[in-house]
DNA sequence: GACCAAACTGGTAGTCAGTTCCACTTTTGA
DNA sequence: TCAAAAGTGGAACTGACTACCAGTTTGGTC
């Protein structure tokens, strides 16, 4: 009955802000130096080989404060800043298209805005999402979520109902088959990449001819 | 570094057999009862309100025992004894059909499976899986990996590479479409159900007019 | 500059999942 | 009948995560 923790955001002065440098990382300013401590942990020790507590006392703070920045190990990997982007790329869709027009627009998009933020497009970032079970599992159940909204947005924007089971279907399917190349991809986010994304599209839309 | 324990799934004589009863479900004889006394738990107290130590208790086992029998909690939920029966339906599908015929056949045969077995089909089960956010999870990274082995049955059925990338994109387009139809539907197992993912599987060969 | 409330912080002391180790009991089968 | 194999429980541990609480820092305000 314990209420789902949600993805804790919230916005203190500064944990810890000026010991490491400056950040790189275009990265929730707060939290980035955790960040990069964390990954680099990893990449030394493994995710799990990586206790929070070494995290943090990497970072200089206490794991209580760690957990107040993110709302568990695996945020510190999953975590970007990337919603208010991610939604003015939705917002800037040009009106007209239809549904396999309005999602090439939000891949492109939404492709080329990760790949232009250091911390979304990281490669160790990715490679781990890619390979440790518990991450990938969780960056997909937010991509699920994210899937699910999007089904709303492109629903406002076609004029149809939300609960049209076409447009639902044609949404899974779409979510479907960007998940699957977005994991087959070693996923460093060049225009191959895109590209591959656009052509599964095609294949859609020419309904899968072998 | 810790290796991931794969599901584990030993054959002991009988942990605590005999003393629920008949049993009821066609699931593992062994490991029946205790999941058995974790449904009735969870559908009490809620998943994360529920302990193992109280499933084990109820179950009449040590804690060590119960992890014996499941690798996770989430185990008891979700893992059930179709491997075989899915096997035989995947190799019963008649040859000379194309792709989609395939899926179909597939689908069909999976799905009569599922609802054939009280395990599998149990509601509360399918409820829990579809309301827990830790079960959805894993249930759908159980769900990728037979879509990936699906892959590679298909590829052979068809006589095509292992590696086409248009059948890796098929795959993955018919798998988001199946698991989403899956968590829409209340999912009590019935000819409706069926239908709605067989309808699915039209839209995709037809390239989703809307 | 003193002051107060809000925002942050670290420490302690939990809970719970999951693992490891080991000694003990039961089953099995030659 | 007796030894190996299989199964079991207990104790002790690790690590993620939470609740609580007392102390510090910060940001206005007079």
């Amino acid at each position: 009955m314990t209420a789902a923790p949600e993805t804790v955001r919230r916005s203190p002065t500064a944990p810890n802000a000026g010991s490491g440098g400056p950040s790189g990382y275009a990265k929730n300013t707060r939290s980035a130096p955790a960040t990069r401590f964390a990954t680099r942990l990893f990449e030394k020790q493994g995710y799990a080989g990586t206790t929070v507590e070494q995290i943090a006392r990497e970072a200089e703070v206490s794991h209580t404060t760690f957990f107040r920045y993110f709302s568990s190990k695996e945020q510190v990997v999953l975590s970007d800043d990337l919603d208010d982007v991610r939604a003015q790329v939705i917002a800037g869709v040009p009106p007209g298209l239809n549904h396999f027009g309005f999602v090439r627009e939000l891949v492109r998009g939404l492709f080329t805005a990760a790949s232009g933020d250091p911390w979304a497009s990281n490669p160790e970032r990715l490679r781990l999402i890619h390979t440790e079970p518990a991450l990938r599992v969780s960056h997909q159940l937010e991509s699920d979520r994210a899937i699910y909204d999007g089904i709303d947005v492109m629903a406002d924007y076609l004029g149809v109902d939300r609960d049209n089971p076409r447009l639902r279907v044609f949404a899974a399917a779409v979510g479907g088959v960007m998940f699957h190349i977005a994991n087959e991809l070693t996923f460093i986010p060049d225009d191959a990449a895109l590209t591959s994304l656009l052509e599964a599209i095609d294949l859609l839309e020419e309904g899968f001819p072998l």
